[in-house]
DNA sequence: TATTGACCTCAAGTATGCATGAGGTTTTAG
DNA sequence: CTAAAACCTCATGCATACTTGAGGTCAATA
């Protein structure tokens, strides 16, 4: 009524989950008013916001990178222009990721069945440029460790 | 001296850690004989079985998948054409993930500074085809949920 | 033989990204 | 006004991939 959503309209509209929105709250990355009651409302704005962490939550960039991304912007409403910067790092990003897997790729196709696994020279096996071996689960593009 | 390896042995040569080691041995991706006092001695084939548990996680795929993947192996010691068959399904995968990787930096390209973010029609907001939404964390490739 | 370094097991911790449930309050519709 | 729906705050759980530490044993070397 009053140009606010509730959470439960921020959900439906954005397709996340309540607790999703709970918890990125709780991480910082969107942020509440609240009635008097405790309930939190939300300015419509939220709704772009939410769909830009969800791009770049397919893109591969954790919740971390995205904040720290989001934190940078001049106003908590994020303008076409602060969306064209992000989107274009994000697309930096995102080349990167498919360069590096692609190279693994092409090495693969250069290995498969060549046997040479078991060789010191293996282009497999050079430790110089092992992709993704940061911390658990596979992951995709990660924040460099000074943030 | 006896031709096997120690866990450490192991670990020197492969690049991983110990922990690791008996991480993957209590997850079944590997397996080792016991010395009369209980301590891990392996065959030199765990090494290039080691070398190919990493590559496929380069690749992003789960240690659940690649245990699945050797599991369907005649034997333990992964002979070439073994190797030839499992890297060219992990290609495959790989491709599938560049691919949508690939289609989302294209999506970006098109997005950028239009402004559309806020339309229902975005291209990125389409719910269709939301890239590595399963589960926690950022994933690249996942094994399907039947296995 | 004695000591040191390497091993062993098992439990718990770490990080990411949420989901779920308990126990209680607020809003809203009838 | 009252009941139901929606909210709220923790706390805990789940999955992945390991790491770390405690407490104790084994093996190789001087």
């Amino acid at each position: 009524m009053d140009n606010t959503l509730s959470v439960d309209d921020v959900a439906r509209r954005s397709g996340v989950t309540v607790s999703t929105l709970h918890y990125y709250e709780e991480k910082g990355l969107i942020q509440s008013l609240r009635t008097q009651g405790n309930q939190r409302r939300y300015h419509r704005s939220i709704l772009r916001r939410v769909a830009i962490i969800r791009i770049a939550k397919q893109a591969g960039i954790s919740l971390r990178l995205i904040k720290s991304h989001l934190e940078k912007l001049p106003t908590r409403e994020v303008s076409p222009s602060d969306w064209e910067q992000m989107s274009s790092e994000w697309r930096a990003m995102l080349n990167e990721r498919i360069l590096s897997l692609t190279q693994l790729r092409d090495k693969l196709d250069s290995c498969i069945g060549c046997g040479c696994l078991s060789l010191r020279d293996c282009p497999l096996r050079n430790p110089e440029d092992r992709l993704g071996e940061n911390g658990p689960g596979a992951r995709l593009l990660e924040e460099d460790k000074h943030n």
